[in-house]
DNA sequence: CCGAACTGCTTGCATCTGCAAGCTTAACTG
DNA sequence: CAGTTAAGCTTGCAGATGCAAGCAGTTCGG
């Protein structure tokens, strides 16, 4: 008898390994960024001056200061994010979302739903796709990134 | 007006990184593996003789052949795996699952089944992982690493 | 029977990532 | 006000991973 939270726990792993191995190399292809990096344009366009801290970012993305320092970099020689000082505290150092950046993540998104789509195509029902959503939904609520 | 099918693989990447995050630290610390490693190791379990060629491991992992060339090795020197050649082909290295490593994923998989068990902890009720398990067996069905 | 194509495995190289240390700046304490 | 502590960011180092090349062994076609 397997308890039914590991199977779960499982389960989602494998799935997430699936799908990203599957979209992965088509989708940076076509963008010229890789699937993370859209994430982090999608934190960007999600926040209320299409700005964050490094450190906030990092959290949101479920990664260390590191890994964003250096993903922000060669994303700034692409001019899709900019940096940007605070007044106040010199400390800070903002990763901001360029006009450039806005319009990549948002041609983006759409070829990542295409994908999406294909994940379930046939075989699954508008209502299951929902009611999978809506699962998962309670799995990272509350958590500062959540995206959609 | 956000498409579903999108939501539901933002949210299931998302998930998992987020999963993986919480319980990486304190599972390899416990028992000296990875969770990678445990999977390997479950791989081999659920196998017929319980080994597998370096290839067919790598399928079922969803990673390359290199991974787990790299990824058998310290596992050999620590006696949870052994290697075996094939009499009839002698191009096939099978990863051979030792009577340690049967022991030490049984363990892994106990401590495993607490975190994911953590995971659900209230709010969710039985019925409703269940049926998230149902909705992710549907995406990792027929692939042929699945687990569980 | 022999060469060509293929398969399984390994290894060099590049990339991504986290941790720990270090630097700069801010905040707190006596 | 000075010294200490803390916060934000970057960088050196080590580990994990994929791709492409290379090697050994098998299979197929003539």
């Amino acid at each position: 008898m397997t308890d039914t939270s590991l199977q779960s726990v499982l389960r989602l792993l494998q799935s997430s390994q699936l799908i990203e191995a599957r979209i992965a190399g088509e989708f940076s292809c076509v963008h010229g960024i890789s699937v993370n990096e859209m994430f982090l344009l999608m934190q960007l366009e999600q926040a209320p001056l299409q700005k964050l801290p490094r450190v906030e970012l990092a959290k949101r993305l479920n990664t260390s200061a590191s890994t964003v320092t250096r993903m922000a970099a060669p994303m700034e020689k692409l001019g899709l994010v900019s940096r940007q000082s605070d007044e106040r505290d010199a400390r800070l150092a903002f990763v901001v979302l360029t006009e450039a950046g806005a319009t990549r993540v948002s041609e983006a998104r759409t070829t990542f739903a295409k994908q999406a789509a294909y994940v379930f195509r046939d075989r699954w029902e508008p209502e299951e796709i929902k009611q999978l959503s809506e699962l998962l939904g309670r799995l990272v609520a509350g958590t500062p990134g959540d995206l959609s």
